[in-house]
RNA sequence: GGUCCCAUCGUCUAGUGGUCUAGGACGCUGGCCUCUCACGCCAGUAACACGGGUUCGACUCCCGUUGGGACUACCA
């Protein structure tokens, strides 16, 4: 039996809300913890204070908790965690594997721009690194790194990458403001909450090395590796605010099911043979990295709107009712039944991709009506009146409205009239509901119920005489 | 510029040298069903970026080209 234990974490930054990206990357972290028995750890890095704030804190957590994506640890917040930075950053001046410099800003910038010019790399040229310089104000801490050999490493999901430490320079770890440096801050975390697989977007992969030369100055073990491919937006070009890069949250708005983002967050870079729905707790059974792909996607919203579809056909009556209600109360709805919300939900299961398609298009049994101008004129003709005064004294007289009771009053019916169902469902459907489209019309009546529809019957034979 | 990563239908993907005249899903198109709209069912549409190798045999392995992307900061 392996006896380490996996820790896993998402490292979200306050710096704005929580998109699809971040989401998958929290989700493919959260999958691989709960697979192997882990612990998956939730950390804000918040240390740029000029650009986080405390709503997007409170975004990310909320979205996280809609997902379902629950933590174990934390969350921990970088902004608090300065002392510990600072222990660490000590221990490697104490080792010499780190070291003070006292090289400005403005002479740094200068000799890179002097290196670009000539084509040269513009790397630091390690002026302090050998000066045995003390700390003084401005000075920054550098890690000293090794001049030649590479660095290896096997990315769970890459394979093996290796790079030149020529490549790499003696990257600050301190600011001359005392402030913890981005890889430093990331390698201190992780190793001291004992994270031991690191899986993040693969825009990280170039830091991974400086990162791994962090851990091994400060004699830690190394974690595993795993780097996701980028989700890209329609134009190809990696998710920014300006296109794809929606807030999970308005996902939620839109209706979405969380079980439903998840699973299709999970299906881009993730597969499992030719299977494409998968419920959270086959996510979690079934996950494994070997199985993610090494190419950048694009979100594909079309089949999330169908995998949400095909949730809320799953979905029970007392579940679709509570999912619904508060669409229906957005929607300016009120003292609403549960029952009639539950009954009017089932009517349009199969019928909406969305929990707003089903809010919007449930409306007629909540609100007034109004009639479609063109379905109007075309199906509430005045050759009907006989037809439909006979029919609203036939529905007066049922005894139940139950959709088996209306089904025998129409064969009566129909077979009086000697007519086809075909003739009245359209107008009968238009003055029930306004519209040409509708679930079939026994059910809306049954959900409508007998004093609603004789007052919707008797509202469109008094609107046809008018005409 | 340098380094690193990536490349199968429009999109998400299966495929780990022969079972591929390349499979599934979304979308789209046509049909069936039918009280409308849906659901469902059936059918169709459409891809291995290119060029060299390796091999009896490459979508699968290697090299190169092209095209994307990332990193190269006292940002994260």
């Amino acid at each position: 039996m392996n006896n380490t234990q996996i820790v896993t974490r998402f490292p979200p930054s306050p710096t704005g809300t929580l998109h699809i990206g971040g989401a998958r990357t929290a989700l493919f972290n959260w999958l691989f913890a709960r697979h192997n028995n882990g612990k998956f750890v939730l950390r804000i890095e918040d240390t740029d204070r000029v650009r986080s704030t405390q709503s997007n804190t409170e975004v990310i957590i909320g979205s996280m908790k809609w997902l379902g994506l629950d933590w174990d640890e934390g969350p921990y917040f970088q902004s608090q965690r300065s002392k510990i930075y600072d222990e660490y950053i000590q221990k490697l001046l104490s080792t010499g594997n780190a070291y003070y410099c006292h090289c400005s800003k403005e002479e740094l910038d200068r000799k890179r721009a002097e290196a670009l010019a000539k084509g040269l790399k513009p790397k630091y040229d390690g002026k302090c690194r050998d000066l045995g310089l003390g700390d003084a104000p401005g000075a920054v801490v550098r890690l000293r790194s090794p001049l030649t050999g590479t660095t290896t490493f096997k990315d769970l999901v890459k394979g093996v990458i290796s790079i030149d430490n020529s490549e790499l320079d003696d990257l600050i770890l301190k600011r001359s403001d005392g402030s913890i440096t981005y890889n430093m801050a990331v390698v201190v975390d992780d190793s001291s909450m004992g994270i031991n697989y690191v899986i993040r977007g693969d825009d990280h992969i170039n830091n991974t090395p400086r990162q791994i030369l962090i851990y091994k100055a400060l004699n830690r073990p190394i974690p595993g590796f795993a780097h996701l491919p980028m989700i890209l937006g329609p134009d190809r070009k990696p998710l920014s605010k300006r296109h794809g890069a929606t807030s999970v949250l308005a996902f939620k708005e839109m209706g979405i099911l969380p079980e439903a983002l998840l699973n299709s967050l999970a299906r881009l870079g993730w597969s499992y043979g030719d299977k494409e729905k998968f419920s959270t707790q086959e996510l979690i059974e079934l996950f494994s990295l070997e199985h993610v792909g090494k190419a950048s996607g694009i979100f594909n919203v079309e089949k999330l709107i169908d995998l949400n579809s095909k949730y809320i056909m799953e979905m029970d009556g007392d579940r679709l009712a509570d999912s619904l209600t508060p669409f229906l109360e957005a929607l300016g709805c009120s003292h609403l039944s549960r029952e009639k919300v539950k009954g009017a939900a089932i009517t349009l299961q199969k019928r909406s991709k969305t929990l707003l398609d089903m809010a919007k298009d449930s409306l007629f049994y909540f609100k007034d009506i109004t009639y479609d101008e063109k379905a109007d004129e075309k199906f509430l003709t005045i050759d009907l009146i006989d037809t439909l005064e006979d029919l609203l004294t036939d529905l007066q007289g049922a005894m139940d409205f139950s959709q088996a009771e209306l089904e025998k009053i129409f064969v009566n019916f129909l077979e009086k009239h000697q007519i086809k169902l075909k003739k009245i469902a359209q107008p009968l459907r238009i003055s029930l509901t306004g519209k040409t489209f509708s679930p079939g019309i026994f059910e809306i009546m049954e959900v409508l119920g007998k004093d609603m529809v004789i007052k919707r019957l008797s509202d469109a034979i008094s609107h046809i005489k008018n005409k």
